[in-house]
DNA sequence: AAACACATCAACCGCGTATTC
DNA sequence: TGAATACGCGGTTGATGTGTT
């Protein structure tokens, strides 16, 4: 709409923003500036990045192909059952079921809807045509697409009456076949915050300390395999490859490629960061050893680490069970 | 091997809302 | 207070890939 208004008053030439597909070299180009300095006010973006691209355009292929921390690949059971449940109840509000499908995005969700998942709906109720809306049903599940197990029954349950008495836990976890009790006594402590909704975050039920902050885009590092006891082994980051880390000593360090960040807990309202070795990369030249408070960390590329402050969050840093993501 | 149909998904578009001036 | 601008969301499109005849 603002373009339209400034297209029609204006006859200065436009500047011709390119269309279609993303080349290797824009997502290059736009992935360097947006690590580097933030996206801020994305219609600049491509100015300042040097794209013949719209803002608009940047921001979506940020979103949906460029952010750290996206699943890529075939979506599992789990997930495709929390589509299909959040789907039940909230309807085509894919922003509000991808914010239960970590590394999920919006696009990719209505696209896996449109293209799968419907079409095994219409064909697990045929009967059901008749009935008018969906949103009434939340006490009546759609037939599970696998076999149902315990956990299933209870998740459903669980799911289908928001809000959640307890954060989710990412997909990626839930698929510890587990009964449910044993899924709530793993649940993380630490999340990137864009795996949760405020809403969740604030859930007083866990993590009654919970800060997560809008700006909080802690999620350079992606999740990982998750072993059989909830502790994060691998990760893999989507650009720079398989990196490792070592929840078990207190998130003492995180390695990827051949960065090196060393974050160290010091009490319950500090932590300190540093120690990184160089990379190849410009914007993390710079080894740091800084003293932070404990809400919010911001390294020298511009990533925003955000903690919260927990009662006992120096227990389970230091213990590191429940510390799954950072 | 070619033609066609269908499926997938990245990207675009339009609209509503929030924010800024 | 209203206009301009920016953002986010959901619907839709179209290029490309894959399967079928």
């Amino acid at each position: 709409m603002a373009m339209k208004s400034s297209d029609k008053k204006e006859t200065k030439p436009k500047p011709k923003h390119r269309k279609g597909l993303w080349s290797p070299d824009e997502d290059q180009c736009l992935r360097d500036y947006v690590l580097k300095h933030g996206h801020g006010c994305w219609s600049s973006v491509p100015i300042n990045a040097g794209l013949q691209r719209n803002g608009k355009s940047c921001r979506l292929r940020w979103i949906n192909y460029l952010r750290p921390g996206l699943k890529r690949g075939m979506f599992t059971l789990e997930e495709e059952q929390t589509i299909l449940t959040l789907h039940n109840s909230l309807g085509n509000k894919w922003s509000q079921i991808a914010l239960h499908l970590p590394g999920r995005t919006d696009n990719e969700i209505k696209n896996y809807w449109h293209s799968y998942l419907k079409k095994r709906v219409a064909k697990a109720e045929p009967a059901a045509s008749s009935s008018p809306k969906r949103e009434v049903e939340e006490s009546t599940p759609l037939p599970p697409l696998v076999p149902k197990t315990p956990l299933d029954e209870e998740k459903l349950v669980h799911e289908s009456s928001l809000p959640l008495p307890v954060p989710p836990q990412p997909a990626c976890v839930r698929t510890l076949d587990s009964p449910l009790e044993q899924a709530r006594a793993t649940l993380p402590r630490i999340m990137f915050a864009e795996w949760l909704s405020q809403d969740l975050a604030n859930d007083q039920h866990q993590n009654p300390t919970v800060d997560f902050g809008s700006e909080c885009i802690s999620s350079d590092i992606n999740v990982g395999e998750v072993d059989a006891f909830g502790f994060m082994q691998h990760q893999h980051h989507p650009q720079m490859g398989v990196m490792s880390s070592s929840v078990s000593d207190g998130l003492s360090g995180v390695t990827f490629g051949n960065e090196y960040c060393n974050l160290h807990y010091n009490d319950i309202n500090s932590c300190s960061v540093g120690s990184r070795t160089l990379g190849s990369d410009p914007y993390i030249a710079q080894p740091q050893q800084q003293q932070l408070g404990f809400d919010h960390v911001e390294d020298e590329c511009g990533l925003i680490f955000e903690y919260f402050n927990g009662d006992d969050i120096c227990s389970h840093l230091n213990g590191g069970s429940d510390v799954m993501y950072l």
